[in-house]
DNA sequence: GTTCCCCTACTCGGATACACTTTGTCCGAGTATGATCGG
DNA sequence: CCGATCATACTCGGACAAAGTGTATCCGAGTAGGGGAAC
């Protein structure tokens, strides 16, 4: 199982707006230093999550971006899944004329791993990053 | 979750030597043509397999590869991580100093998810592949 | 008939080129805030 | 004192280059079996 660094930024971007969420529209360049990122790329980030509602961003002067959610009920799978797109399973293979069983088993493999997948992320949220609970974080912790 | 190309190919090609075991070396070029795919790509995959110790091969005139196993022992996680390399949790991001709880806990929960996806993969094998069993397949395909 | 040698058919293993995905960078355009200027 | 205009600081969104990973193809080398020649 691996998360793309992408996703992995915007899940720590999340934590740190959401430890911050009271203090307003936070800038780009400020979430880009904590990730220690240039800022255009935490900059692209960002504006996915935005797009994906799970920020609110601020256009102008003083604007930025915030988190306005429940920190308890966004999970990493809604941000791995607003940044790398859905995870399902995928064979990549042309099914050829006497395979066809075989592939549909492999698929059906696929998708319980798949759904398997969907449902540990599911189990974590950003609150369990930022740490704002007791909840989750140091259970998985003392696993 | 997805199978690499060159995974499922190996998986097919396991099936389908195990359904022809009792025939001695089959030649790679007949694996190929099953597979629908040019013989050196399946000489490779089958050369990788041979390594792993999954299959047998046989050098000379009338060499080929033999599947010598228990189509009920071997798994698609063992032909998955011959192939890919093992299924571990991957966190793709240098640990920066604020952040390192944080992905303690995004490790965690990769941690979690790649040991689901080994125990699904672990539970389907050659055999339900070739359909040598009323075990396992159609229960999978039921569902 | 037996032994030796060569030819053929196959695998082995590395090397290389190609394609796709992910990642990193850049630039023009748009928008809200605050300062400045004119009435 | 008030409103219009302008400069500034930020986001937006696409486009593009660079790097990494997975895929396809090629080629020289090595090995086992069979056929033929020599004895």
């Amino acid at each position: 199982m691996k998360l793309t660094k992408a996703s992995t930024q915007a899940a720590l971007a999340l934590a740190y707006l959401s430890s911050r969420k009271d203090e307003g529209f936070i800038q780009a360049r400020n979430v880009a230093e904590f990730l220690d990122a240039p800022t255009d790329s935490a900059l692209k980030i960002l504006q996915t999550l935005a797009r994906r509602g799970l920020l609110q961003s601020q256009l102008g002067r003083s604007g930025g971006y915030r988190f306005s959610g429940d920190p308890d009920r966004v999970s990493l799978l809604h941000v791995v899944e607003a940044i790398d797109g859905p995870i399902v399973s995928d064979i990549r293979i042309s099914t050829g004329p006497q395979v066809d069983r075989m592939v549909t088993v492999l698929q059906s493999a696929c998708d319980h791993a798949a759904a398997h997948i969907r449902e540990d992320l599911n189990h974590v949220t950003i609150a369990d990053l930022a740490g704002k609970t007791t909840r989750n974080a140091d259970l998985l912790l003392a696993v």
